[in-house]
DNA sequence: TATGAATGAGTGTTCATTCAT
DNA sequence: AATGAATGAACACTCATTCAT
């Protein structure tokens, strides 16, 4: 019984520092990140943080990596495979715009990330291997939507999926800069909505054909 | 004679201060930057900086206000005002591209500049008189579009700068996790050519009428 | 064991550090103090420092505070309030210059506190309560000399105070000065003793009705 | 004509220099002065300052050595040898008084020299002739006032003289201590009036014999 | 005489990490 | 498993002083 209270507290612990790292990596980046504010905000000892996660590089490494898992998993629960294209597109603009908008530590965990030229991302093969079935979805997809006419052809699906989290994520991790160079509030509703309906018609425009849009 | 050496050495030296600024703003952030190693590398003294530019913070900040001035300047060489239309809106595409891709450095000091929630662009006032003309630059290509009726109506110009930008800086900020997720070089040049064609593709049928694309 | 220990380790690095800190402020003044000196004397890190005292302010505010606790509890335990008042009065004077002589830096703590225009002693409620207590004590001191007749009537108990702290205080914290104006070595025993009984003197006849010296 | 005009200018920045490091020196002290603000603050080239003075450390000996013989010099202009001992005994202790209200510059000086054990005071062969012209003038108004039968006999000059400084010295020294510890403004004027016929008083009756005062 | 650019040693402070228990 | 004291290297920033003209 003891061991097993132990064993649960131990998880509880590593679940809370990596919660508090995630918040702390995407609000202040990796650099600016402190390590004892990490431990403080988990309410766990700074030991234990290096006890479970090795130090604070590899730490990042962890909470990026969970990042990418748990976009990469949200995605195959759409089971585009099941919509026809058109339909299925649409759900993917949409969702990759909801999940920035809803989960914007994955934004600056990502351009930290990028900042350190993806050096923690190369360690990980799990990413790559999620990866590479999210490609494989969306290539489906376009496929699917060629064949029966209502996409255009050679579309890559590659530059598509770029294009697609492109839109949705420019806009969110430049709205500060964005707010003034505009001069307008970007977070509000309307304004959200409005770039919503203005990427599904950026893509949709893409890639159907005129005649279905 | 000797006046001017004096001038030009002081001159000088801010220029230098500032162009190592620049370099290692982009590369480490405003938080990774070491205030050593910009000294160092403009060959100038540490106490030069703070005379200079007052701290580490204001120096970013005129970096910063320069950048956005540089590209906003290089923006209104274009004459964009002189072509018609559509190839006023291709060439704006490919210019900025273009521009992101040999300046990367605006692309990293940008996102700092999120990082930190904008608050050294919010005090340039500069900046916001060249944002509007650069938005009313693209607003004008529109109407004119609209008007000769090769362009859609009732597109926001806003939303078209957005997009515009997105499409190139997303791919170049994220080329380093963007190599992984997917599989590619992006950085080589059969890559580069390809992501600019697929942006214009992409900007010309979302602001074309079909039948002009 | 082990736990007195470790508790043990971190109050004597505490107090260490205080102890150096007061040498070393008592020394250079607040602005003149070094950081690492200090650190350096109370064979501490410099960061234990900061983790105890916040920074060198917040620890100058320690220092100043327990300087002035310390020598309001001496006073305290006098027990003037259980001699005759003549007594008490010269018990007083006795007590406020050997405690000047013995205690060089608490002048020069409160020299620095002056410079800094008492900033630091502003914030500190234990001082004001442990002030009003000793005001008191004097004061009733002096009821009671007037009342028995042996003291004259109508003074003031914080112009006495000033005064018997003045003719201490400025001697010693001037001695260096003193030395060249006056040509004379301020700090021999025979001098130090020549002054004390002046200073009786001043008090006295100052207080005392002429019968009664 | 030129070279009039060139040396009285230099003359000028002198005086200048001379007044805002006394000012500067008297707010910081001799370790918080900044060399830069005085500078600035004489409107004068901070090279001047090296070229006049030397050094942060002769300058400040020039001011001290300036403020000393300058108080020196005002108390030989009251002419206490052609009045009767008492009255010259309280133009004294009013003269010191107001000197000191006056010119709160010498006080901090004179703090911030002791802090430095005296070590440019020592070196001014001037201060010392003044000192014993000093010492000497008070001296013989004792011995007057002895021969009168005013004084008590078997004063000490020395003695005297400081206790006269110190009972206001002190007093306004440490007014920003003081306003805390003693709970009222030291600084205001009825205060000041009450505090200077505090200190007559004290003086008197230690001095005069009984049937004096 | 006057100037302002330049310097290098230092100053308080912060950080990720490890030690001792 | 967990704690909190301890460390040393680094960091942004400041200073009195000198150089070059």
């Amino acid at each position: 019984m003891d061991k097993k209270v132990k064993v649960r507290d131990a998880d509880e612990t590593k679940r809370r520092l990596l919660q508090a790292a995630k918040a702390e990596f995407a609000k202040n980046g990796l650099g600016g990140a402190r390590v004892d504010e990490i431990s403080e905000r988990a309410k766990a000892n700074k030991r234990m943080l290096y006890h479970y996660f090795g130090n604070k590089d590899d730490l990042f490494q962890t909470v990026l990596e969970q990042a990418y898992l748990d976009i990469r998993n949200a995605e195959q629960k759409l089971q585009l495979d099941s919509l026809e294209p058109r339909q299925a597109l649409e759900t993917l603009v949409r969702f990759t715009w909801n999940y920035y908008l809803r989960n914007p530590e994955f934004i600056t965990l990502v351009n930290s990330e990028n900042l350190h030229r993806a050096r923690h991302l190369k360690k990980s093969e799990a990413i790559k291997v999620a990866s590479r079935r999210f490609v494989n979805m969306v290539a489906k997809i376009l496929e699917r939507g060629e064949m029966s006419g209502v996409f255009r052809p050679g579309i890559d699906a590659v530059q598509l999926n770029i294009t697609i989290a492109a839109i949705g994520y420019y806009y969110l991790t430049n709205r500060f800069t964005g707010a003034i160079v505009y001069e307008r509030d970007l977070m509000e509703a309307a304004a959200l909505e409005q770039r919503l309906q203005f990427n599904i018609e950026t893509i949709m425009r893409l890639v159907c054909r005129p005649e279905h849009f």
